[in-house]
DNA sequence: TAACTACTTGACACCGAGTGCCATGTACGG
DNA sequence: CCGTACATGGCACTCGGTGTCAAGTAGTTA
């Protein structure tokens, strides 16, 4: 009845609150570390009230860690945009590399965010249910693929887990080396290894 | 000054005040669901207070998951106790295949608290944490007996993890299927599949 | 038996995360 | 100018988790 397409003003501040909390909060968080920092201290830098944060986040946790939640669709699709004529290793590949792509892209600020998560236990609880949802998605997609029986073949989950082994490893050179290893010859190297069992098909 | 190897009376009571603990937890999450039931709630089920529930576990979630902590040694114990000349698919099979027993051997209680644990967000979440924690010991390991610098090579990182991608899938299916479906079996065609990238060596 | 020590427990106060509720303020459409 | 829709702040409340202290109990020594 009145959504118009049209970025009207509230939709901005919005917008704009969730930068100024999501800003704060990582500055804070980095800063003093995870525990150290109240939702109330957050709120206050951001200029809101606790409430107002809850009102945009569902948890502490969450402000650092929101945007994995679209990167599991993300990579789903990318790995839907695939030839399906490509050998898996291949598709899964190309999959992995778009995602650490684009973490490297806006790499001053994403490789902040990745050390935080990395070496906060809270945050990397939260990473690893997010990826374990991925893992779900990729296999899913894949059982689809190739027309496999998902809750039969193991050949999905496996080789889902595997791609998402491979981004882990990755992820974690990247941000261990500060960003200066490059995510693609990472990726690659990854791969390289783990091809062997992802295209043995019969 | 004081310690007799002799199992005193204190150490008894301690035991059976955790068991009670663990007991009453088990029974009441299973029951009406994590969420649903608070601390006060178990420790008052078991005869005790909030306050000993937290002298006995970390946390609510600690009370299911805490066996898990000592698996990771086991698991690298196991692993170290491969012959050096096995293939690495043989030694991994061998290292996850001794986990899916212990969990299989008491399979009335242990398939309980497994399906709990898959079935419950926040359970997951510790669970993938401990996992992550032996994916670092069995890479360790693995690097080890192979002789290979864990800080250049990305092997025995993707090789553990790997392995447990495969104890992950195994747990699932047989978590999934009841107990029904044969640990042993899911272990041994979870790694055909991925053996050909553990075993690629050169 | 008395006294001293070590350990376990419960009660209480306290902090921080997270939620429900309500009153207020403010943009937008008629 | 008015009504609606929405964003906010304040407040009270629940629950997980911790520090502290006083009391109780088992084991030891004299």
């Amino acid at each position: 009845m009145s959504s118009r397409p049209e970025v009207t003003m509230a939709q901005r501040k919005r917008q704009l609150v969730s930068n100024e909390l999501s800003e704060a909060a990582l500055q804070l968080l980095a800063l003093k570390g995870f525990d150290a920092v109240t939702i109330d201290e957050i709120a206050a830098t951001a200029g809101v009230s606790k409430r107002t944060f809850f009102r945009y986040f569902a948890s502490k946790e969450d402000v650092v860690v929101q945007f994995l939640a679209d990167m599991g669709t993300g990579m789903r699709a990318a790995l839907a945009s695939r030839p399906i004529e490509e050998q898996p290793s291949a598709s899964l590949r190309h999959t992995v590399w778009v995602s650490m792509a684009a973490c490297a892209d806006h790499s001053d600020r994403a490789l902040r965010v990745v050390q935080l998560i990395l070496r906060t236990t809270a945050l990397r609880a939260r990473f690893l249910e997010h990826q374990d949802q991925w893992r779900d998605d990729l296999a899913a997609e894949l059982a689809q693929r190739l027309g496999l029986d998902a809750d039969t073949d193991l050949y999905p989950q496996l080789a889902a887990g595997m791609a998402l082994t491979a981004f882990d490893a990755v992820l974690q050179r990247w941000s261990g080396s500060d960003g200066a290893e490059d995510p693609a010859a990472l990726t690659d190297r990854a791969f390289a290894t783990i091809a062997p069992a992802l295209d043995s098909v019969e």
